[in-house]
DNA sequence: TTCTCTGTTCAACTTATTTCAAACAATCAC
DNA sequence: GTGATTGTTTGAAATAAGTTGAACAGAGAA
């Protein structure tokens, strides 16, 4: 089912330092180094969880210079947000029926 | 912060039986041996993971005989919904300016 | 070019989760 | 009562995911 594989790409927000890079670009752009100050967490750790938001299309990136400024795709968080709200409609509408057990 | 312990409640989303269970929820009441046979895992397996979405009050239970039939929480996932649209709103109206490095 | 700085990729290690069989509890039918 | 059914809990094994230092790549400055 459609709505299954787009539930599973919530997984995205299963890390805690996930999400904290996230709650900190929710409020400005930054940098790699910054969110390693920020964070406390290694270079290659906030790479890692970086390349993983890249992939979900979750935040963008521009160079300047030489650093790399990462920020939120607003729209992207609407999206996931519409796939919770569409799953609470469903659920609202679904039968009060029981399923029979065998 | 407030958010970042809100996010990070959506991990209870993280694992794909899981989302399965919600999934197969959405529709109608089930007890735990349709989940058992609708999703192929072991019993013990499936309670594990009911007890996970219980804890996060996504489920209801109500006993029935010797059966126990799950139900999804609408209100909960609106919930989560929130949390994603107004993290949303948030980036939306963050400073594009960026944060200078050192 | 050479050096420095920023950031990514790699491979090994570590940690957390998931899964399973077995044991247990509770209910219903007989 | 006994036996069968439904479901949970427990503890160990398997699996998946995160973290790390070291190596690497590219951009800017001297």
């Amino acid at each position: 089912m459609l709505i299954s594989t787009s539930i599973d790409r919530l997984s995205i927000f299963a890390d805690p330092l996930r999400t904290e890079i996230i709650r900190l670009l929710a409020d400005e752009q930054l940098c790699t180094c910054h969110l390693v100050d920020m964070t406390g967490a290694r270079q290659p750790t906030i790479s890692h969880h970086l390349k993983i938001l890249r992939d979900a299309g979750l935040v963008e990136t521009e160079a300047v210079g030489r650093n790399t400024y990462y920020r939120l795709v607003p729209e992207r968080l609407e999206e996931y947000s519409g796939i919770l709200l569409a799953l609470s409609r469903r659920a609202k509408s679904a039968s009060k029926e029981r399923h029979p057990c065998a």
